[in-house]
RNA sequence: GGUAUCAUAGCUCAGUUGGUAGAGCAAAGGACUGAAAAUCCUUGUGUCGCUGGUUCGAUUCCAGCUGAUACCA
């Protein structure tokens, strides 16, 4: 058994040999990603497409861990680099975008690799959202604005009287949630709930998924050293020219925050990159949560840097 | 060397008029369908420095020891 077929495909009953496929890599952050994409997709003589929601934008890229010169060079990558940060992105329209880019790159390639570590932005891709209409950005600004000047409660029995059946199963304490449910309400005149039907779309090509694993400590040990070879690498500099940005959506990330509070003199430098070695293990548990509930991914022990040559031994010829 | 104070969770500390203890932070676990590196929820992990004594019972009182800090020499 060469590869294994994941459920999408097998419900899907393509021939698997003639079927083209998406090799899904991922994993919490720092544990190798970029690396093992890059090496996975040069033996498939094909590209690479970023599922990180961070390195879309050029703006930043010492912080995210963009993939350096020498690595998108080596193979063509797809999402980096692709907006600014002043532009208004979805996991939405990513789904979109990167499903008519696959369908261009799957008349080229047998295999296409998507590498990244944002849960959400890679289930857009395997399975897709249901369908929502697009809202106007200004309804949900006048309910950050309600938010502001009334508190969450009111938003709360807002959504109450509004959605009662989203209201009973939601995170209810977290204001974007209730935000969301609202937008979507008052931009529509429907309940949020009418249009969560959890189908998982089908995609017309098989799906493998892998997951870089490392132990905990092997990890944190990753995060905290990479951090100190941004800042060697000038992450200061590249947060303080995106200083008067910095109330942007895409700068509210780690590694980001914490310099803008250093510079806003709320902390010394070394508590700034102490408090980003710690925000993003913080954020690689978050990712282990996601990524542990999705039965399909295939873990790689990553620890003896051979994690593509392991994955490229689990995918079709 | 002397005197005083302190020693409780990974850290900073509270507390028990004697009935084996609790906050913050750290950490761990979890949720998450268009903000997702975002946002939100849950959880106390302990030889109460060591050795004795008093006591039905000591983390608490007493003595000694060890260590830390301050002051005096």
């Amino acid at each position: 058994m060469a590869w294994r077929l994941t459920q999408t495909a097998a419900a899907m009953n393509y021939e698997p040999s003639t079927m083209n496929t998406l090799i899904v890599i991922t994993g919490p952050t720092a544990s190798g990603k970029t690396a093992a994409a890059i090496e996975v997709a040069r033996h498939f003589n094909t590209v690479v497409v970023s599922a990180d929601s961070r390195q879309f934008y050029r703006e930043t890229s010492i912080g995210t861990a963009k993939p350096n010169a020498e690595e998108l060079e080596a193979v063509k990558h797809y999402f980096i680099d692709t907006l600014s940060i002043e532009d208004n992105y979805t996991a939405g329209k990513y789904e979109k975008e990167a499903l008519e880019l696959l369908d261009e790159l799957f008349k080229t390639h047998k295999v296409v690799v998507l590498a990244g570590g944002s849960g959400l932005f890679i289930k857009a891709v395997c399975e897709g959202f249901d369908e929502f209409p697009d809202i106007d950005p200004q309804v949900r600004q006048r309910l950050n604005q309600e938010l502001e000047t009334h508190g969450l409660p009111y938003l709360q029995e807002k959504l109450k009287a509004a959605d009662p059946d989203y209201y009973a199963q939601a995170d209810i304490n977290n204001p974007q949630r209730v935000a969301r449910a609202l937008e979507v309400f008052e931009g529509t005149g429907k309940p949020f709930s009418s249009f969560r039907k959890s189908t998982v779309n089908q995609r017309p090509f098989r799906i493998l998924k892998f997951g870089l694993d490392l132990p905990r400590e092997v990890l944190y040990n990753r995060i905290n050293t990479r951090v100190d070879i941004m800042v060697k690498d000038g992450l200061i500099e590249e947060v303080k020219s995106l200083l008067p940005h910095r109330h942007l959506n895409a700068l509210n990330t780690v590694g980001y925050s914490e310099i803008f509070n250093y510079f806003d003199g709320k902390t010394d430098l070394p508590t700034a990159v102490e408090l980003i070695k710690q925000n993003t293990r913080r954020f690689a548990k978050r990712q282990m949560t996601w990524f542990g509930r999705d039965k399909e991914i295939v873990w790689v022990d990553a620890s003896d840097g051979k994690a593509a040559e392991k994955i490229i031994d689990r995918s079709p010829r």
